[in-house]
DNA sequence: TACCAATCATTGGCATAGCAATTATAATCG
DNA sequence: CGATTATAATTGCTATGCCAATGATTGGTA
């Protein structure tokens, strides 16, 4: 007993990994609703709040390299869901848009792949939801320490070589 | 305005998101530890407590796919880590252990990526230990993910009591 | 004994995810 | 004005991760 904080600690990384591991499992899952995989679901969501959007925006605000990206957007644009174009005043940009079957499918789906956890959420007290709020946070001051600020997750300083203390690799 | 509970709730979605990136980034980060990446490291400690091991065995124990673990034995079989011996008395089962070079590697790298997450959670007040540990457990209980198993996560030290359901609030 | 169902590892296919390098365009500097 | 630099999206490569077969083996059963 007198291990109490090792306990929590011990605790905590148990539910960090189940967390993550439903999360994950949970939009992986491959074809959820209307053949659509989670990340899908999940872009053409970000896509109807705030459409048109460029590439890089998606990516930042869906935490995800542009890259990656990229290839859902071919797999949405191949289904017909969302649509790029080419922007006019800077050429180098790609604004993307859902379809008007994209938007279908976001209105026929409210909550989609984060449906279950929205709901839990919205059912917690404010005091309970206060500490899951909380309790993130203090999380992501403790892996951002060391590692990205948040905002800039995915930002080009960030992609820097990885030399911090590298043992000369390459 | 009912604005404020959605707000938090919008903030614990991007924190979520966040904690998710970052610890899976964290392990992805290519070439960590001696050019391994996290899962790779993940199995080769699994590996060191708990060899020989069969492969359906590993992949319980690291909460994958079967053929997930193959592709990871894979590469740390083409790099010298581990070695796969078909079973004497029943030819189905595939024996895993780690080489001496694989055993060499994970003696040099105590706590890897966790380490830090540990140091920081060492870090914390009682309180804020609490809220963590407290925010962690609704969001398990809302992904319905109490299911999964605990058992091994990341390093060993941290991985002992577990007992029953002892320190519960929940 | 010959068949049959269960088990185990693997393979192939698809989708996500990240980084490095490439291409095209824009902005800026000499 | 031309060359360099910076930005945006994309491609190529590697690595997870899941599922659905496949092949091999085992154990049980008619």
């Amino acid at each position: 007993m007198p291990t109490a904080k090792k306990d929590v600690i011990a605790g905590v990384f148990d539910n960090l990994r189940r967390v993550i591991q439903a999360v994950h499992g949970y939009s992986n899952r491959a074809q959820r609703v209307g053949g659509l995989t989670g990340p899908q679901l999940w872009a053409i969501k970000v896509l109807s709040e705030a459409a048109p959007t460029r590439v890089s925006d998606l990516a930042r605000r869906m935490y995800l390299h542009p890259s990656t990206v990229v290839g859902i957007l071919d797999r949405l644009e191949s289904k017909g869901l969302a649509a790029r174009y080419r922007s006019a005043e800077d050429h180098r940009v790609v604004d993307v848009k859902l379809t008007v079957k994209g938007k279908a499918i976001v209105d026929r789906s409210p909550a989609v792949a984060q449906g279950l956890l929205l709901q839990g959420l919205e059912g917690l007290s404010g005091r309970e939801l206060r500490v899951v709020s909380e309790g993130l946070e203090l999380l992501v001051g403790i892996l951002g320490a060391q590692r990205v600020p948040p905002q800039l997750l995915f930002s080009p300083e960030v992609n820097l070589p990885q030399t911090g203390d590298g043992p000369g690799k390459r």
